[in-house]
RNA sequence: GGGCGCGUAGCUCAGUUGGUUAGAGUGCCACGUUGACAUCGUGGAGGUCACAGGUUCGAGUCCUGUCGCGCCCA
């Protein structure tokens, strides 16, 4: 083995992630980096913590929880290396519908329903099956290197969480906040279950509005002949004669149901109607008119049809005026007895197909028109929701809208981006009752008994054996069981013991960040923001960072049925977890959507591989250069530093202190591009190429080369930890340095809990910046002459460089030069007269002049040198008029005024040496 | 019907209180293997910042309107 390639040498040219990871993983779980203990806090430690938005137990990694969970580990790790007290809370929600569909559809497979089982055994299969794949979503978050508390995972059905479920039912109810009821609730008729009106999701469609007849009954007449004279379009006279008025409606079918017809009490044109009764066709029925404030006079008719038990405006109206409530459909949307015979069995489609061809036929059907407007479905099989009337539980909300819409309003919790504010609060402020009942067998059950003997209701804490108002043994518990968020509102206090008064909870609640996508900004984020004021007194976090959307290459939401999804699991085997988390990480703007091609996971996820690839393969040479002599400390080489030593060091402080910034606004990709850019575009590719040639033994500076380049790759290492952890940790720990100081803190523990870099303002160094600047100025201008002519990196020009400061600046770099332009020499004296050669002018007005005789066309350099100079014509004309702007000059600040006249000094110095260079070509052609 | 967001390079997107020559990634063109990296380097082409007005010394950024796309609420 080489001594100077010992370190280094031997690993791989390309990253390869799959021999790192689980490695790695296993020293941060073993090593107990993840977690934190109450008394960490007790002893004066700073807490930070986050509770994981909990992925629905029977799901599977998908790209959207990569992108939340992501977010959430940089922002932990940043928070742990900066030696708060970090704790990320894991878990998982029992997702009551969702799940109990899975294992329905399992039985289905079998020809079985749950209710063939019955209820006990159903639940066990169910939890048969939570048991098996449970554990897999969470194991999955720890592939791609979520450092989560894993001691502390919980589950929304553990029986800690279920205490607090039961506790909280049971002290609203006692506070008159929860209530059972009659009303019309969104029913799912395919999952035979209440829903929320959350979780009623509303897609727009192109559907029908149909135009009915609706006759008077017998002694309207002069009523109706009155309101036509008013102006009612509506009221007409069937070819038999009779009156009839004209309702619209976009559900034809549920006029079974009708039990009124309603307009506006203030409407002139239908005053003289109120009160008459109608001949509801195909039912035999008579239903009143009624007067109610809800109608629209503009819309439509301005007279509507009332279905008291099929629609939530509806039974509104009837609750109003009195009109009865009339069900005729079954739970699963199939009309009932109460509906005519000839509907009878019919599914509600098949109904509103048959009813509108039966008013045809009578010619009671005016018209049809097409109608957009938003059908609300189920958010869990998207069967399309069924407003049903059935009694319910509910949870009285506008009390605990209170103090969660103040918490917003005083400032106390922040959104970012902020417009969610406006929509978190207009929600609050329209709060409407939570309906909490589920149909379902998979959940929290009620925790609320009903006597067989004496009928009293009881909330209870513990299961009870008799009746607390006579004593009878008759109890029954209610069949339901909650909605599954009613156990998320509780999640970040639940997790740490709620209602007892844990340790935990004196350290850990109030927490601090919450990170998730706005699609459950009311499902959960607002619900849980409301509990912790009722039950904490306190919210539950401060700020609440809502992400953007994962989507396709089409701008598609990525999803099962779709199709278009892309597996994390699969990205982390092809490209590694470091790949996926900076790709991600890099392309979502704050709060903004993602696009990625699923179709061609390379396009999509290369960006994330090829830079982990740089950062690793920059490691590599850093620790073939370091050679296995110790390397100084820093404050050992002070004296010793060479321009390029001291740019970098100060570039560093710069994007030490530009990265904290952004990640402290959440600008998560911001941090990213800023470390990207002062690792790629600074430091590897200037400062390892300047300092190439010190780090071989024996060169110039080698010492402090080796102490600047280590401390900087340290540096590196700790601030892209949060974001790619893997091969940061790994680089990391093959560094040289154990123990020693150079590195501020001591290397015997991994990289995820070491000291996250601070900015040294001593090291900040305005004059080396500037000197670099220029010399990569001529650099790169030199590279572009080169280019221009096609003189090939194996043969070294020479460049004279004179006037300006350039000799001074250019003086002692000559080995830089020759390695970052093959410069062969640098000359300060002007070229003989009549050289032929490429010319150019940097800021300061240094000349450049390469002599390239034999090479050089000059036809293509005047053309090069008046293209050069018409750009600068351009911009000295803009910037004369500019400065010669009277209201400009004194009315813009006096930096920006003093700005723009170097600008133009500086072009004016450059103009006129381009300019001349080109008289004299001219000169010397002619 | 009400509200919100978006429209910047071929594509995906940054652009923080108005102030350099509007940037990055990717794609494209040319050259290149000088002992980290071809998952790389160097150089280059590519934009009337959707459109029309307005405010301002100055607008991608602020205001008004128009068009197109998306989302939320009713």
């Amino acid at each position: 083995m080489q001594p100077e390639r010992s370190r280094g040498g031997s690993l791989p040219k390309t990253f390869d992630p799959r021999s790192v990871e689980s490695r790695i993983l296993r020293i941060w779980e073993e090593g107990g980096h993840f977690g934190a203990a109450a008394r960490d806090v007790e002893q004066g430690g700073n807490p930070y913590v986050i509770v994981i938005p909990p992925p629905n137990v029977t799901s599977v990694l998908h790209m959207g929880h990569g992108l939340n969970n992501t977010i959430q580990d940089v922002l932990i790790r940043w928070r742990r290396m900066q030696g708060r007290v970090t704790l990320w809370v894991p878990g998982t929600d029992h997702a009551g519908i969702a799940t109990q569909n899975v294992v329905e559809k399992r039985l289905a497979a079998e020809g079985k329903t749950r209710h063939d089982l019955g209820r006990g055994a159903f639940v066990e299969r169910v939890w048969e099956h939570v048991r098996d794949t449970g554990d897999r979503i969470l194991n999955q978050l720890k592939s791609i290197g979520c450092s989560c508390d894993w001691g502390r995972t919980r589950f929304t059905l553990d029986e800690g969480l279920s205490r607090a479920v039961r506790e909280i039912f049971v002290r609203l109810y006692e506070d008159g906040l929860i209530y059972r009821g009659e009303y019309i609730i969104n029913w799912c008729p395919r999952c035979l279950t209440a829903l929320s009106n959350e979780e009623a999701e509303g897609a727009e469609v192109r559907g029908s509005l149909w135009h009915i007849r609706y006759p008077l009954a017998p002694g309207h007449e002069e009523a109706a002949a009155a309101a036509r004279a008013a102006g009612a379009e509506a009221v007409g006279q069937l070819p038999d004669g009779r009156w009839h008025l004209t309702v619209s409606t976009t559900r034809p079918e549920t006029m079974l149901g009708d039990t009124g017809v309603a307009v506006n009490p203030a409407d002139p044109r239908y005053g003289s109607l109120i009160g008459a009764t109608v001949d509801l066709p195909l039912t035999g029925r008579t239903i009143p008119l009624v007067a109610d404030r809800y109608v629209s006079a503009e819309f439509g008719t301005g007279m509507v049809k009332v279905t008291p038990a099929h629609d939530p405006n509806d039974f509104e109206i009837a609750s109003r005026t009195g009109l009865a409530l009339l069900n005729v459909m079954t739970d699963r949307a199939v009309m009932n007895e109460n509906a005519p015979a000839a509907f009878r069995g019919l599914p509600r489609e098949d109904a509103r197909t048959a009813v509108v061809a039966a008013l045809d036929r009578l010619g009671l059907l005016a018209g049809t028109d097409d109608h957009d407007h938003a059908v609300p479905a189920c958010y869990r099989c998207d069967t399309v929701v069924e407003p049903r009337l059935s009694e319910q539980w509910f949870v009285r909300m506008g009390p605990l809208a209170r103090p969660a819409l103040q918490g917003s309003r005083d400032g106390t919790i922040t959104f970012v981006p902020d417009r969610w504010t406006r929509v978190y609060e207009h929600w609050m402020e329209n709060i409407r009752d939570w309906c909490i009942s589920r149909q379902l067998w998979w959940g929290h059950r009620i925790p609320v008994w009903y006597c067989g003997d004496c009928g009293a209701v009881m909330a209870c804490r513990e299961d009870p054996d008799r009746c607390d108002e006579c004593g009878s043994a008759e109890l029954e518990q209610d069949p339901d069981v909650l909605d599954t968020w009613f156990s998320s509102w509780l999640w970040p206090f639940s997790v740490f013991g709620w209602p007892e008064r844990t340790r935990d909870l004196g350290a850990f609640y109030p927490g601090h960040t919450l990170s998730t996508a706005p699609e459950i900004l009311f499902f959960w984020v607002a619900r849980m923001i409301m509990s912790g004021y009722h039950a904490m007194g306190a919210e539950p976090f401060r700020r609440v960072y809502l992400h953007g959307t994962v989507r396709d290459i089409q701008g598609r939401k990525m999803s099962k049925s779709l199709g278009n999804g892309i597996d994390p699991l699969e990205v982390v085997d092809l490209y590694g977890a470091d790949a996926l988390r900076f790709t991600l990480i890099a392309s979502a703007g704050v709060g903004a959507d993602i696009r990625l091609d699923h179709e061609d996971l390379e396009a999509a996820f290369s960006p994330g591989r090829n830079f982990v690839n740089k950062l690793w393969n920059a490691g590599r040479f850093a620790l073939m250069s370091l050679g296995d002599e110790p390397v100084p400390a820093l404050s050992e080489v002070t004296g010793d530093l060479a321009l390029e030593d001291r740019w970098i060091l100060s570039r560093q402080q710069r994007a030490i202190r530009r990265t904290g910034e952004e990640l402290d606004g959440f600008r998560i990709h911001g941090a990213a591009e800023v470390l990207r850019d002062f690792f790629r575009g600074e430091f590897a590719d200037w400062y390892l190429e300047c300092v190439k040639h010190r780090l071989r033994p024996g060169g110039p500076g080698r010492d402090a080369a080796r102490a600047v380049l280590l401390h900087v790759l340290d540096t590196i290492c700790r601030l892209l930890h949060p974001m790619v952890p893997f091969v940061t940790e790994e680089l990391w720990g093959l560094l040289p340095g154990a123990g020693t100081p150079a590195h501020g803190d001591g290397r015997d523990t991994p990289l995820i809990v070491a000291r996250w870099p601070e900015e040294a303002s001593a090291l900040v160094d305005d004059r080396a910046e500037a000197d670099f600047d220029w010399l990569r100025d001529l650099v790169v201008s030199v590279r572009g002459m080169r280019k221009e002519y096609g003189v090939g990196e194996g043969r070294e020009v020479a460049v004279h460089v004179t006037g300006g400061g350039g000799p001074a600046r250019a003086r002692g770099h000559g080995e830089m030069l020759r390695r970052l332009a093959r410069i062969g020499t640098v000359e300060s004296a002007p070229p003989a007269a009549g050289t032929i050669g490429a010319s150019a002018v940097l800021h300061d007005g240094t000349e450049l002049f390469l002599p390239l005789a034999g090479v050089i066309d000059v036809e293509r350099e005047l053309v090069r040198l008046e293209r050069e100079t018409g750009r600068l014509e351009g911009r000295l004309k803009g910037l004369r008029a500019k400065l010669a702007n009277e209201n400009f000059v004194t009315r813009a600040p006096a930096p920006v005024v003093e700005r723009e006249r170097e600008k133009l000094a500086s072009c004016q110095v450059q103009f006129t040496k381009l300019q001349e260079k080109l008289t004299s070509l001219r000169g010397s052609q002619g």
